[in-house]
DNA sequence: TAGTGGTCTAGACCACCGG
DNA sequence: CGGTGGTCTAGACCACTAG
């Protein structure tokens, strides 16, 4: 069981790591996702069991699988289901390429790879990938094109610890999100992105086939795991001549 | 009464215009909203007094309330009561406001008035605002500033029809969605931003005191009413030498 | 102390889905 | 048809706030 009647066992209401059982429920349910006891595209046993298993309520297992849903974790399907989310394209389209063409239609971008290598991370890395100073790092530089367009120039860094064997990988996939679940066992839950302008150096303006100096946008992001500890840390340089980056305000 | 037990007077529940009943009640208490029954910052009855005001259980009353504070509609204070949200600097800071200075710390920028006037829309304002041909528009220039330098340029359309009065003020309101709500009892709820880098225009380039083709960064907003209605359309070209734009990916 | 929102429970009926 | 999530209800106890 999770808990007597009144959260007896647990600490007080007032106190100040109390949490209310739904959430107890959520850090539960969130914590066999991240272990994978639930792999994605799996469906979950039924509220029923689930509050059959915990000793709480169907109503309280609602609630957290709501906000787990809320959270993208999740997908439901009335009829069907309760079914952990997938990194597939749609999703990333949706929730982390911001990217948008002309055409105003989202298109998921083809990636070409010019560089993979292994070193110990800059202090800017270990800043930026809560590291520690001497940890190592796996740098991919690539060109992301939209509609056979070559539109971005990205550099990515990765904690080399938590991505055993990606280096050595014969081509590293397109969808980099989908793969670290499937093969890493890491699902990148969100992010923070901060944008400028600036001029594009020499060095990507001739990668992206415009004259040095040309106003390019610049993405920066790290993207967290379900635990919130950063997992990426990405540099994309963008030619928004033929595209925007959207943003929703709600 | 809202409703009879099994929605029996409304459409049934596989018809398409089908809306569960905390959806009504929801979209009943977004229009008193919206219609100013009740105000910016006004408390409202409590869950059982509406509940039995509509006929329905608290629960249901409560579920249209949470959605409502997850739209940011409302402020819920335990203890105390549900508020109807105003449109003050923090709210605004948070919501709409997305530069941030190099400190980290956001903070409300400072404007200064250039240019008010009224002239019949263009076929773009026409478009983004969802005008029709012939209707006029209110067109606003104005400097911002971040810690007393100036960063962003800026240039505004209102439909004339729904905001009538506001050029012959003396003075334009720095915070101008708060004004919107208190003077014309309009909620921006919401909006959609595009994104790009441009080479700095000589107009703006001298107002912001950077040199003629500097990158800059371009935002292009529509902001929403609570019908989903464009209300204002928003062009600001903002120096992002010493900010950035953030964006969260949740 | 009275009233509010926050949490939790138990049970009911529904639409949707698959076999 | 049986099982799933989606909705709705009724009632309980709690913590927080005001007066």
């Amino acid at each position: 069981m999770m808990n007597e009647k009144t959260n007896s066992q647990d600490e007080a209401r007032g106190t100040p790591g109390f949490l209310p059982l739904y959430r107890q429920v959520k850090s539960l349910l969130v914590r066999r996702i991240s272990e994978r006891f639930w792999q994605p595209g799996e469906i979950l046993p039924s509220e029923m069991q689930i509050a059959a298993e915990l000793g709480v309520s169907q109503g309280t297992v609602r609630k957290a699988l709501d906000e787990m849903t809320a959270d993208r974790l999740l997908v439901r399907r009335q009829g069907r289901g309760t079914f952990v989310a997938r990194h597939d394209e749609s999703r990333i389209l949706f929730q982390f390429f911001k990217i948008v063409p002309e055409t105003g239609i989202p298109v998921f971008p083809e990636s070409h790879l010019r560089r993979v290598e292994t070193a110990p991370a800059s202090p800017e890395e270990v800043a930026r990938l809560a590291l520690r100073p001497g940890d190592s790092v796996i740098r991919i530089a690539r060109i992301r094109s939209l509609n056979g367009r070559p539109t971005i120039s990205e550099y990515l860094a990765l904690p080399l610890e938590r991505f055993p064997g990606l280096v050595s990988q014969a081509d590293i996939p397109n969808n980099l999100y989908d793969h670290f679940a499937s093969d890493y066992g890491i699902t990148i839950a969100g992010g923070d992105e901060s944008l400028r302008a600036m001029a594009a150096p020499a060095e990507d303006a001739a990668l992206l086939g415009i004259p040095e100096g040309t106003p390019i946008l610049a993405i920066d992001r790290v993207a967290l795991d379900l635990d919130g500890k950063p997992v990426e840390w990405r540099y994309s340089l963008c030619d928004t001549r033929h595209c925007h980056y959207v943003s929703g305000l709600r």
